[in-house]
DNA sequence: GCAATAGTGTCTTTCAGACAATATGTT
DNA sequence: AACATATTGTCTGAAAGACACTATTGC
């Protein structure tokens, strides 16, 4: 998952063959015998979106005995967070990847989100894709505030206005600017680089950096 | 895991056969190939300790290739709360069941728990059964304050007292009495029910129940 | 009355939200 | 200079921590 305009998204891979062909689908693959499961997550990762070195972390799993209509199947899903260049590199890499927006029509809840592509229109995802996003997106709700989560959908230069940008679009709700500069500031997880935005019409923006803190 | 003497503890099964024969590890099962991961969940805390309507929920899945030394094994750790009563109610039901108490020696964070038994003495769980429960203790200690966890480790009517020592004892901190009474009250999630406490030799405090608001 | 804990009132501090003023780039 | 956004200052209100005070039960 990332954040793209202003909005949660995800990649997803379009389905060729039964059950769901032609829908859309969270890529996946089997565990192999000998690897763990964050290793097969992250070589699913690189074989389908031609990623690497991503951020995972693991996110819940999934055992419903009919999930998969052809024979029982435990999926023990993962979270990767795409920063805005590896989500268009995987673009570029496959032409079967596409990149659809998290809508969430309640403001409080994410019960019921709604997966549309560019130009709108709602997609309806294979197998229980949609349930694993929608905890996805709770989950990154949840994490947001107490841990780094976020900086890992940014460049590793960021404006605050960016990590604004994606705090939001993760709650999907506005937040109050000082306040926010304030908690980021106070919180000692930024850092400014001296650096500052270039290509803008208007006074260009500071750019930070992500400072770990451990 | 529950609360027993201001303290968190966890329900343990002593083993009798090889690897980690008499150390003491988390009751666990295989997965039917028609029965959904909670339901196995239940069936095993079932079988194993006699209990039953025991709320649970999933807390990770472990799968490092050696985590057994005989063979591949993913284990999907599920986190039962368990009230007073229940604890006690396992304890009789099964002679094999030991209830354990969680140390945490640093105040921060979970990192490094020591299990120990009743009398004091660290007990050095089987498999990855401690790095199990560290999780299990830092996912309590993350869910506490925004959901309502904590009155399932409570009897159905309890004092705030007994809510404040449930509180403490999982973030292993103390916390100022108005303020704790303040905000339960002011979350709206609990009630009084008019009744009081009997049999104590000073001011009984009144009981409240849990109110769900959802 | 005494002991012990329940329950409350109030002051202070901290922090988020609101709002507006100032700063600094491009065009 | 006009414009657009960055950045900062300040006021206000909500909520937590600290501390002390009152209340109520058993003995």
């Amino acid at each position: 998952m990332g954040v793209r305009k202003r909005a949660p998204c995800a990649l997803l891979l379009r389905r060729g063959a039964a059950p769901f062909a032609g829908q859309a689908a969270l890529p996946g693959g089997f565990v192999g015998a000998g690897e763990s499961l964050e290793d097969a997550a992250q070589r699913v990762l690189r074989d389908k979106a031609g990623l690497s070195d991503v951020r995972c972390e693991q996110l819940y799993t999934f055992g419903e005995v009919a999930r998969d209509p052809r024979r029982r199947i435990v999926t023990v899903a993962w979270l990767a967070l795409l920063a805005p260049a590896a989500i268009e590199a995987a673009l570029e890499a496959h032409p079967g990847v596409l990149c659809a927006t998290l809508a969430v029509p309640e403001a409080d809840g994410v019960r019921d989100i709604h997966v549309v592509d560019r130009a709108g229109a709602r997609l309806h995802l294979a197998f229980d894709h949609e349930q694993i996003l929608a905890l996805a997106l709770e989950r990154l709700r949840g994490k947001l505030d107490y841990t780094a989560v976020g900086f890992d959908l940014l460049p590793s230069f960021f404006t605050l206005r960016q990590l604004q940008d994606v705090h939001e679009a993760i709650r999907g709700t506005t937040l109050n600017k000082p306040a926010f500069r304030r908690r980021m500031i106070d919180k000692g997880w930024i850092a400014p680089t001296g650096a500052r935005e270039t290509g803008t019409s208007h006074r260009p923006a500071a750019l930070y950096r992500f400072r770990d803190v451990t």
